[in-house]
DNA sequence: GTGCTATAGTTCATATGCGAACATATGCAC
DNA sequence: GTGCATATGTTCGCATATGAACTATAGCAC
């Protein structure tokens, strides 16, 4: 069994809150990729999808939800593409701007698979009772906007 | 600046809670990877390194702590062995085994890296109070278990 | 000891992630 | 309207991540 044996001595909690989150967040992403594999989609496509809407929206909006750079989604986007399940549309606002647009099929499927993915989502998290999962809420809540206004802020989706 | 906006009406507590677990991770990491530019080491090499001994280290054991599959860790040791900061030895215990082992180059650069890493875990987390900290810690810590002990577990590490 | 099963690592194909460099387009100062 | 700084996307090179397939070794039942 994995564990944070080889942590827990170092009495350190903020070093281990630190390790735990990213542990935490390994486990629910591998719980999320194999959610999704009957769907054929992997993660970052769903994440894509799941940020888009059939009147489109902008790539970099959808990079900016993401925390990740523009580069990233190209690639991504371009299966999802492949697959049918969006287009890409030039904003006539904008010529800068390339809209990801959801197909028919793209909304479709994602109409069936969101409701699971929540199901999913709340079921894992039930491990903790309702006030347990407000408490930690709230603490990650802070715990992210402290990290956002902090001085040592690193943009990981800004243009470079 | 990037937000959750888009997700806050929800009022689902345990999606907000997951969706926050993933981007602190996300922002988290960021931090660490610029953290460590000026070393020229890469977050999953820095990983490998802080999980290694000079005495040696079965791969598997630090696949396991780093919940990946043994596959990915074979490239990312050929080029810590590349700058010369670990070594893959024989086990003779077991001769299916490789130990990986800290060089002295490595085991000096490790001695220099670890007090900076760990004092940046410490001032990012220190936007939290030393109370919260410990109520997060606390939540993390029985989340992760009731992650582990639940019956839909999916074993990242495991071998195929 | 034979055979079956499980473990340790590597290799491969594919999909991401990161950061630099680039082309295009916008906006604004002047 | 020119010029410059900025924003949007793509492309490229490299490092990871995932999962399947494969080799070698170990452990155990018999």
């Amino acid at each position: 069994m994995t564990t944070l044996d080889h942590l827990k001595s170092t009495a350190e909690p903020e070093l281990e809150a630190y390790m735990l989150i990213r542990q935490i967040s390994t486990v629910l992403e591998t719980y999320h990729r194999y959610d999704l594999r009957s769907s054929g989609l992997t993660a970052p496509q769903f994440a894509i999808l799941n940020l888009s809407t059939p009147e489109g929206v902008p790539l970099t909006l959808i990079s900016h939800r993401m925390q990740c750079d523009n580069s990233n989604l190209t690639g991504i986007v371009d299966r999802l593409i492949g697959k049918g399940l969006v287009t890409r549309q030039a904003d006539p606002n904008d010529r800068r701007v390339t809209l990801i647009c959801l197909t028919p099929a793209g909304t479709e499927l994602l109409r069936s698979l969101r409701p699971r993915y929540h199901a999913s989502v709340k079921r894992r998290m039930q491990v903790l009772s309702h006030t347990q999962v407000h408490q930690l809420h709230d603490l990650l809540q802070a715990l992210y906007q402290g990290l956002q206004s902090s001085d040592s802020v690193v943009d990981p989706s800004r243009n470079r």
